[in-house]
DNA sequence: GAAGTGGTTCTACGCGGCGTAGAACTCAGC
DNA sequence: GCTGAGTTCTACGCCGCGTAGAACCACTTC
């Protein structure tokens, strides 16, 4: 698990979601046309700077083999909140204060799939 | 729980540290003495700054029937911490396979934590 | 192989947040 | 009303992000 998880700003998570969504791998102009889609028409230089620097920072990658480049995401979306969820909880000093504060504070239906998910585990 | 929490930058987690980490409300000058001791020496001036961005942002309260001002944290760093946690979790779109993907990696020390948690929860 | 066309990279600008702190102000005690 | 510690006001520089123009590259088509 990589530390020190770079944050996304808003247009970022929003290209992030349209890739996630995709089953497929995305070029820059389809990311452009979902958007576009969405109410959010932006140029197609834009989605490249953004898709480049997602790529940077280690979120998508790009396969070269083909042209127009296609981009796909490195982690799932589960995987990533996930990832974010394990980096906050790194914060603290009292792992066991922070879960206790989380699971008391999770729905029944969350806690149920916790303890669900505990009870194949262990 | 608030949503949309706002980011905390470096100096201000450091400060944030050294309020959470002290019993008693702090004045600015209590802050400075401790991040000098720390080997980090700053101006009164910019901790008063960062303290009134972070009042502002609503992680401390300040005492103002005292002078000094005393400044204490609006929740521990626990709570902190576990809000954060949920706010991540709520990104998610897939609750259930977030939460999979974090109990699968999760040590087996916080899976027996959490074990205990949820068995005095249901 | 020169030209066109769609796709990609390079470069850049503006804005806002954060680290940083000087200058000006305020209030308790003399 | 002066003094000095403590606080607010104001501001500057940097960096990340949203945004996109301009230049560059790689195929197709004649």
């Amino acid at each position: 698990m990589r530390k020190n998880m770079p944050a996304l700003g808003e247009l970022e998570r929003v290209v992030m979601d349209a890739v996630w969504d995709s089953p497929e791998a995305l070029s820059a102009y389809d990311v452009q046309q979902q958007l576009e889609a969405a109410g959010r028409p932006l140029a197609a230089t834009t989605l490249l700077t953004v898709l480049s620097r997602l790529e940077k920072k280690g979120f998508v990658a790009s396969d070269r083999t083909v042209r127009p480049y296609r981009y796909s995401p490195v982690a799932s979306r589960a995987d990533h909140v996930a990832e974010l969820m394990h980096e906050v909880l790194g914060e603290s000093r009292d792992r066991m204060a922070v879960l206790e504060r989380f699971v008391g504070s999770v729905s029944e239906e969350d806690a149920a799939v916790l303890r669900k998910l505990l009870r194949g585990d262990g």
